[in-house]
RNA sequence: GCGCCUGUAGCUCAGCUGGAUAGAGCAUCGGCCUUCUAAGCCGAGGGUCGCAGGUUCGAGUCCUGCCAGGCGCGCCA
């Protein structure tokens, strides 16, 4: 197996710019590093590293790149050719063999091509949905729902130790609207006059607890307004809709390692002794009967209540608590996935632990903007009263999970999103889900054609002239293939899983093209498996290759990846008679 | 009024942390089906990168100021 030809170049071109610097501590900073050129005419690797030294040597970009050129030993590299282009770029071009090596290791890896050890197994935490147990997860939900995960699931595959949580608000006053509006509902169910309390929970949902209620317990609460009523309307709902909630996450292909319970902040005494440690800081003050934190000391534009004059504490103060657990539980990186709506608190949790001397990036947060929802060219609103299309349920039994993930995932974050539901519901190659599961699908189905023995011989190792595939379209196939491993680790560092999306659609575009590329046939498949046997046994591995990526980088994005797809590749794929 | 995010093709959006001729999908238009994938393939048109300055060899990308949209600015969570 031949050395990864990226570092390869690296570090030759590494020790020619430290030859040609020698001396200079202006060129001292200038970092060797390889891209790859948009334009494929440019080569597979190119770098800048001539135009970057131009300046502190004080000598033209094209010179310095000729010299590069005239001092560098790429004879172990892999590199066929290189060429000063332009301003001062160096291009790169691979051999043929190069490239196609790329092929046997993807196969051989495996599951496992396209995983680094960047992360080096450090422990990180990574904390989203987070909804609060007053009701149904909604469409709203969807979007970090399945961002949060993708991160989680990208930092995994760049060697990171993830732990994935959810955090339940189950303290405070919503919890108490939600006891007072079942209890409520439950009354009336009883035919004794009883109102929603004001800012109350509205939905359709809050009369069917009532009504399982009242099948659990009869009319033992029947008039009830103790406290020790109202605990039991409570505990009975937050029961309900988390065990609801925790149904729909799992459908919605989410695991979670633990649920943190805000109550527990409280009963474990984490609240006490955060108000305690803050206290400490010196940072702290009493105005007007209640007790505050100077945040604006931190950044904060303006200082913020830890207890309210009524004794109890706001939720500030167990949002610190919180992360404070986080740090505690062993976690030094802490990633919070939320939606760009609860940015306002940001500023002070920060403040909160900037003031306890916590690291200015922990923890981190990824806001998203919100999602726009479109069906047939209409805006469709979700509010909080029953209609259509209200809970994230409704959603994913509408598009299908994989849709739905999809399509959450396929814009960055910080984007307001468009869902548009009529491309959601497409099954043709126009939604960009299909085109990339059918074009793994395509893959597979080359297998059964060419029937388990073949496939077998020419994946095994010196199985298959790798060489022969040099058509342009499998070449730029190739080139696609190499670049996965870079982009999973992009993605994970910039927390951006459309960068993803992005390379999957690009590929299964390449694929295409490399399908049907000079085949006037209607069956490609049988155009691909050529008669002769060693370009047969070529492109089995390619296709092998291509199935990898595409199932790789599907698996980041928990979207499934189906071996045969509906109609069409059942037909291909069903046994032939005889 | 203040803060955060966004502004790129008719529409929805990418653009690899400052590089080469700004890309993709949808939509539109033009070619391809009498052997098993037309749910497809090939091609074309379409751009003052919101506006105006600035920084430098070089700006969609960085800095400043405007304009427009989204979200947020409680002793609510």
């Amino acid at each position: 197996m031949s050395r990864d030809p990226q570092i390869a170049i690296e570090e030759e071109l590494h020790r020619v710019v430290l030859e040609i610097r020698q001396g200079s501590e202006a060129a001292r900073d200038v970092e060797v590093r390889l891209e790859r050129p948009r334009d494929p005419t440019h080569g597979d690797w190119a770098s800048n590293v001539a135009m970057a030294l131009a300046k502190p040597l004080r000598r033209p970009p094209r010179e310095i790149a000729e010299e590069i050129r005239s001092r560098i030993d790429l004879s172990r590299t892999g590199v066929e050719d290189l060429q000063v282009a332009g301003p001062g770029f160096l291009n790169f071009r691979l051999a043929a063999a190069a490239l196609t090596d790329v092929l046997a290791r993807i196969v051989t890896d495996d599951d496992a091509w396209g995983r680094s050890a960047t992360g080096a197994g450090e422990r990180i935490l990574v904390e989203w949905v987070s909804a609060n147990p007053t009701g149904p997860l909604h469409f709203g939900h969807g979007r970090q729902a399945a961002l949060g995960d993708a991160i989680s699931t990208l930092l995994q595959w760049t060697g990171w130790s993830v732990h994935r949580e959810f955090y339940y608000n189950d303290a405070g006053k919503q919890m108490d609207l939600l006891a007072r509006s079942v209890r409520a509902r439950y009354q009336q169910l009883l035919g004794l006059p009883a109102e929603i309390p004001e800012g109350g929970y509205q939905g359709e949902y809050i009369v069917e607890l009532a009504r399982e209620f009242r099948t659990e317990v009869g009319s033992r609460y029947e008039g009830d307004d103790t406290p020790e009523g109202l605990d039991a309307f409570r505990r009975f709902a937050v029961r309900m809709l988390r065990a609801e909630q925790d149904r729909d996450l799992k459908e919605f292909r989410l695991h979670f390692d633990s649920f943190y319970l805000e109550s527990s902040l409280y009963a474990d005494g984490l609240v006490t002794r955060t108000i305690e440690a803050l206290r400490a800081t010196g940072h702290v003050f009493e105005q007007e009967g209640a007790i505050w934190l100077r945040t604006t000391a931190f950044g904060d534009d303006k200082d913020r209540v830890m207890v309210r004059g009524t004794g109890e504490p706001t939720y500030f103060l167990p949002d610190v608590a919180y992360h404070v657990t986080k740090w505690e539980r062993g976690f030094q990186r802490a990633i919070n996935v939320q939606g760009s709506d609860h940015h306002g608190t940001i500023a002070r949790v920060r403040a909160g632990l900037r003031a306890l001397d916590y690291p200015e990036g922990f923890p981190e947060w990824v806001l998203h903007q919100m999602v726009r929802f479109e069906h047939g060219g209409k805006e469709v609103k979700f509010s909080k009263r029953a209609g259509s299309y209200t809970t994230l349920r409704e959603l994913f039994e509408m598009v299908g999970v994989d849709v739905a993930r999809y399509f959450f995932l396929m814009r960055k974050p910080e984007a307001q999103l468009v869902f548009d539901i009529d491309m959601a519901l497409d099954q043709s190659e126009k939604n960009p889900v299909y085109k990339i599961q059918y074009a793994h699908a395509r893959m597979c189905s080359i297998f059964v054609k060419a029937g388990g023995a073949e496939a077998e011989a020419a994946l095994a190792p010196g199985g298959a002239d790798l060489s022969l595939l040099a058509q342009p379209s499998e070449l730029e196939l190739i080139r696609a293939l190499t670049e996965f491993p870079d982009v999973g680790e992009r993605a994970a560092a910039l927390r951006a899983p459309h960068l993803v999306c992005e390379y999957l659609e690009q590929t299964a575009g390449e694929v295409n093209s490399w399908y049907h590329a000079g085949n006037p046939s209607r069956n490609p498949e049988l155009a691909v498996l050529v008669p002769d046997p060693a370009l047969r046994a070529a492109r089995l591995v390619l296709a092998r290759a291509v199935r990898v990526v595409l199932r790789n980088g599907l698996r980041i994005l928990n979207v499934s990846a189906p071996v045969r797809m509906e109609r069409a590749v059942d037909e291909a794929v069903a046994p032939q008679p005889g």
